[in-house]
DNA sequence: ATCGCATTTCAAGTTACCTCA
DNA sequence: TTTGAGGTAACTTGAAATGCG
């Protein structure tokens, strides 16, 4: 299709530049709608130059125009409308690429979402357990009273829980981390009293699957404001 | 200074043709 | 051979900018 170019009928619109072929006569002209259109792509010498000059600048001077129009055998008006043609493909594709940015983002942001809330889910569960558990060893205890229900409460996705039970379960991680990291609390919990206890708690953590690195991930990525508040509360 | 008009240019949307699967 | 989709040159429309009397 490379050398036909545009055969436009006499019934050229006012004030519009009248298209014709520079190389041959229309041979399969048509007619539509008052226009008798002989349409063929640009050939691939001309698209080159035009990319090239559209690399340099997306807008043309008109002098530019009609140096460029000379030299690829155009007329100035088409080379107007490449210019506007390509402008608006340039846009929709740079539209188009930040879609994909923003998609890209948002799938990342899901997945890691998603990701947290069944490590949340295991946390929860975990806390519950170890509630249990310090309810059995301490069954007559004040302070085991004061953790009665808190389990329950935290096996729902809304976590009501106060600073106490809070409190224990940072001393609970620390005795993780520390084996024998004496807890603000220890006087009235009894957790944290020896690094024997610890490394039993530790060993609990291994029978439920649920890494204790990620306590780690939930300071970074706590959305709820949860572990602000269990870090900023009093005790 | 400013108003009205003509002209030009642009973006956005549309039309019509061509190519190809 | 027909057909539908996609690409693209050219057109239309409306708005903004500019120049001139």
């Amino acid at each position: 299709m490379e050398g036909r170019e545009y055969m436009y009928s006499p019934a050229v619109p006012e004030g519009r530049y009248e298209i014709f072929t520079c190389q041959q006569p229309p041979q399969t002209a048509r007619k539509k709608k008052n226009k008798i259109v002989n349409k063929s792509r640009f050939s691939a010498e001309q698209i080159k130059s035009l990319e090239s000059s559209f690399e340099t600048e997306t807008r043309l001077e008109p002098r530019k125009k009609v140096q460029l129009a000379r030299e690829l055998g155009l007329q100035p008006r088409q080379i107007a409308i490449w210019f506007q043609n390509r402008r608006a493909r340039w846009k929709s594709k740079q539209i188009e690429n930040e879609y994909k940015t923003l998609k890209d983002n948002y799938d990342n942001l899901a997945s890691q979402f998603e990701s947290l809330k069944k490590e949340k889910q295991s946390l929860l569960i975990q806390l519950q357990i170890l509630g249990d558990l310090l309810e059995k060893t301490h069954g007559g205890n004040e302070d085991s009273k004061g953790l009665e229900g808190k389990s329950a409460v935290c096996t729902s996705n809304n976590v009501n829980t106060n600073s106490e039970t809070k409190a224990k379960l940072s001393c609970f991680q620390k005795g993780m981390e520390g084996s024998a990291v004496m807890c603000p609390h220890e006087d009235k919990t009894g957790i944290g009293n020896s690094a024997e206890e610890g490394q039993g708690l530790l060993n609990m953590t291994e029978h439920v699957h649920v890494p204790f690195a990620s306590l780690e991930k939930w300071y970074t990525y706590d959305s709820c404001g949860l572990l602000d508040q269990l870090c900023s509360s009093s005790y």
